[in-house]
DNA sequence: CTGTCTATCTATAAATC
DNA sequence: TGATTTATAGATAGACA
């Protein structure tokens, strides 16, 4: 997170791989030392490293067995019960990330077509060559909306100068449908059309797992291990 | 670390506290899951919160109850040669520690002095109802100090310039003993006089902890659990 | 309580010593 | 190998919807 971004993704370089992990391995630490401290709560963490022989831990070893044995103490049935709910909790998490993306794909697709409006009325004409129909649409409606907008302050203008231009000197709104919003719509509307890079699926696929965890809109790559996007983590024993 | 800068210290107010402890347990799993992808690492991480029923873990209560199987399933020989390698590492941890911090004592004392000589110039005047002698004495050897800089300026000035100025119209620098430097000395000159805050010992102490843990120069208060500054964390069982 | 915003503070990738 | 520096990405406190 300096100088340059690095992708979420494992360091093939074994030096900088090492700088990283004693870096973030302190990092961790002190983390979980600040939530404990801030908060009042017990925490612990284990970083299994293959520079020591014993794995880093905090706040101690005999603390992390403390808190690892009330852990392991629990009735089976609890510990389940607990993945249970996990696994609910993982559920929403899903539901969630899906409304956000699709809130994301809105919000992108919509600032793409204000990129191409200025561009229309910087060059004076609409290049068309590699829009779909669906973008020419939201085109449509992005400019529909930007007239409406006008008309709004061309009254709101004319109400604090009491200027006598009534109705029919305004601009004429012509109504258009609204823009197609979901991904199948999209899907459905776009064929032998040059996509945009918004809607490559991979990308889409790669925010799946952060989504999921972080509920962020991180743009990272696929992490350790292989997790496949469309499977939950397995959370039973 | 926003807005405002946050004492490390035990949250008071519970409402801040539990939005604080939601946000701050997020990021360290995402930190714990970072450093497992970036690294390639085993990593876990337990918190104990009082507002689930069950601890949070990363990356699952399974995978939590492996790793620390694997800890736990050392020899206790081997458990206990790592607590002592993490004792020594503590101890140099404080050597080095205590040198940052003398070197940090001298450092603000500089600034502190530099702003007081910049102060005497703007005015005309040297304030001196507050300062101890030993406060003088290190002003002294800061104009000092600026005074041979000067000298040294004004020379190569002269060389680059080819100017017939000799050393008889340069600067008389009048030599001054070096400032005390150690808390010691800073002590034992420091009576009857109003202190600075530099000379603070609870800010010192507050600091110990962490320059401890992080070998950082944080100004924190001292940590959840009464830890003594003067005392090292007990890692025998 | 959950999500958003944003000004600040912290973490940290790179380069350098 | 580790410490320092620097510029940028990320975390987050506080306020608000």
């Amino acid at each position: 997170m300096a100088r340059t971004k690095v992708k979420l993704a494992f360091i093939v370089n074994d030096a900088a791989r090492k700088t990283t992990y004693n870096k973030r391995k302190k990092s961790l630490l002190k983390k979980a030392y600040e939530i404990s401290t801030l908060c009042g709560v017990q925490a612990c963490a284990v970083i299994y490293g293959p520079y020591e022989a014993q794995p880093e831990v905090w706040p101690s070893p005999c603390e992390v067995q403390r808190v690892l044995s009330n852990f392991r103490a629990k009735p089976e049935v609890i510990q389940t019960k607990q993945m249970e709910n996990q696994e609910t909790f993982m559920n929403q998490r899903v539901l969630k990330a899906k409304d956000k993306l699709k809130k994301l794909r809105t919000d992108n697709k919509e600032k793409e077509m204000t990129v191409l409006f200025d561009q229309c009325i910087y060059a004076g004409k609409l290049v068309k060559n590699d829009m779909s129909v669906v973008d020419l649409n939201y085109l449509g409606w992005l400019i529909d909306h930007k007239l409406k907008d006008l008309g709004r302050r061309l009254e709101s203008w004319d109400d604090c100068n009491n200027v006598q231009i009534q109705s029919q000197d305004q601009l004429q709104l012509v109504p258009l449908p609204p823009p197609p919003s979901t991904n199948e719509e999209m899907t459905m509307m776009n064929h032998g059309h040059v996509a945009l890079p918004i809607n490559n699926t991979d990308i889409i696929e790669r925010e799946f797992f952060m989504n999921l965890m972080m509920n962020g809109d991180g743009d990272d790559t696929i992490p350790f291990g292989e997790v496949d996007p469309g499977v939950l983590p397995n959370l039973l024993p």
